[in-house]
DNA sequence: GAGTGGTCTAGACCACGAG
DNA sequence: TCGTGGTCTAGACCACTCA
């Protein structure tokens, strides 16, 4: 039995995908809307929710409700750093990193496998392209780190690339772990999303040639735009039984 | 400003979280719930909505609201065929394979690089474990296949990944991409999940050693309780900079 | 039939954004 | 100040489950 909220929403989400309503455009306000389909306001609120945690409205409060469609897609590679958008649209890549020292706690102790308090060095980056923010990331890194030689405030996303290359040795084993999950309230800010829209959680690992862990980042990309890309080489014969 | 729903989320959610309320658990009707914390039923219902969509709480239209915590993991590990559980419980996980065959359209046509209306075998399996659904997939396999060469119907884990092996050449290079998106009705209503609760989709192309993709698969798992993992090795010196 | 959640209404008042 | 969305109320009626 179809509710009058999957009616309003399929209505809408169709206009949007067909072109009818333009990326960028402002919805009629909620009460328009809803006198036009004839509900009251909850009812209404209720269709754009859906349209909402698909990512194809945003909700702009005082403001009104704005198309977000086509998105502008943002893939991470998997097994190596770079973080790729679709477009290629490098140019408007840009990335503010913020580093801070701290103490190993919780959830860093078991990922990073070094003693609790043991001081690591945390970098902070927002990735945005144009103006729209694409990904947030948090690295650590163990060991102390002289201030001069963290990279600090916007920057490209190949410099970045090398300066985080340049303060850990190379890695030789790379674990990601992928998840889906609401966004926290700070992440659902940075990204400007909706907190009803999931993200995709990737919890990196790093290790070096003799199995020690140098690095460990968490990921978190808006789930309406970003999906992760992994390749592997399963060796013949052993075709995934090797678990 | 924390809103009334926040509150009486946050206090539910730390009850469960403490086991002051246990798994498997029904809450006070949400008619007692709204008078407890004197809100509107409304209010506690978008409380509780928050809580579904963290997959804390199951709703039961006409028995009531379920506490599901703590859940039980599922593992995802890439490159490779098993869906592997946390527990290693493998004794009681189950699969429900249907198979049928159809003919090539739509994305099957550019996942499968096959042409439009190629005969294709599609098995769908529901991997269960104990009573609660574990993960959809939805396997293709190009060429039509005799039905004595199908599995079908309940099977354990192992004997399901022998089977399917043999329906195809070894694979040489698996390519999978992750996203995170909110269910289709029909994958909320088979894993037994909010449709608020985002699901991680994995796209599974498998090619043999000539480059042919000789296998794909679309898989659906619930957000809440499951993560999947990844392990890569770069070669030392190109350290991810091979995009 | 009793009890549960599912949907919806027609308002009210508050908070934000822009002129 | 005005229009926008954000939150909330106090009901109503329907659909599902189970005894």
């Amino acid at each position: 039995m179809p509710s009058r909220r999957h009616v309003i929403a399929d209505d809408l989400r169709a206009q949007i995908l067909t072109g009818r309503i333009k990326t960028d455009d402002r919805l009629p306000s909620e009460a328009q809307l809803a006198s036009h389909y004839r509900v009251s306001t909850p009812t209404l609120r209720n269709a754009l929710a859906a349209l909402q945690s698909e990512g194809l409205v945003e909700k702009i409060h005082g403001k009104g409700n704005f198309v977000r469609y086509p998105r502008q897609r943002v893939t991470y590679v998997g097994g190596g750093w770079p973080l790729q958008t679709k477009s290629s649209n490098e140019s408007a890549l840009r990335i503010s990193v913020h580093a801070t020292s701290l103490l190993a706690h919780g959830q860093l102790v078991s990922l990073l496998k070094v003693p609790a308090n043991s001081p690591l060095t945390e970098l902070v980056c927002l990735n945005h392209e144009g103006e729209s923010p694409h990904s947030l990331a948090r690295v650590y890194i163990p060991g102390g780190l002289a201030p001069t030689e963290l990279p600090d405030g916007p920057l490209c996303c190949v410099s970045f690339e090398a300066k985080v290359a340049a303060l850990r040795p190379p890695l030789a084993e790379i674990q990601e772990r992928v998840s889906a999950r609401p966004p926290t309230p700070e992440e659902a800010a940075v990204l400007r999303i909706s907190p009803t829209l999931a993200v995709l959680a990737i919890t990196r690992v790093g290790a070096d040639h003799t199995g020690r862990v140098v690095e460990a980042a968490l990921l978190v990309l808006p789930g309406d735009r970003a999906d992760a890309l992994f390749t592997t080489h399963p060796m013949t014969g052993e075709r995934g039984e090797d678990r």
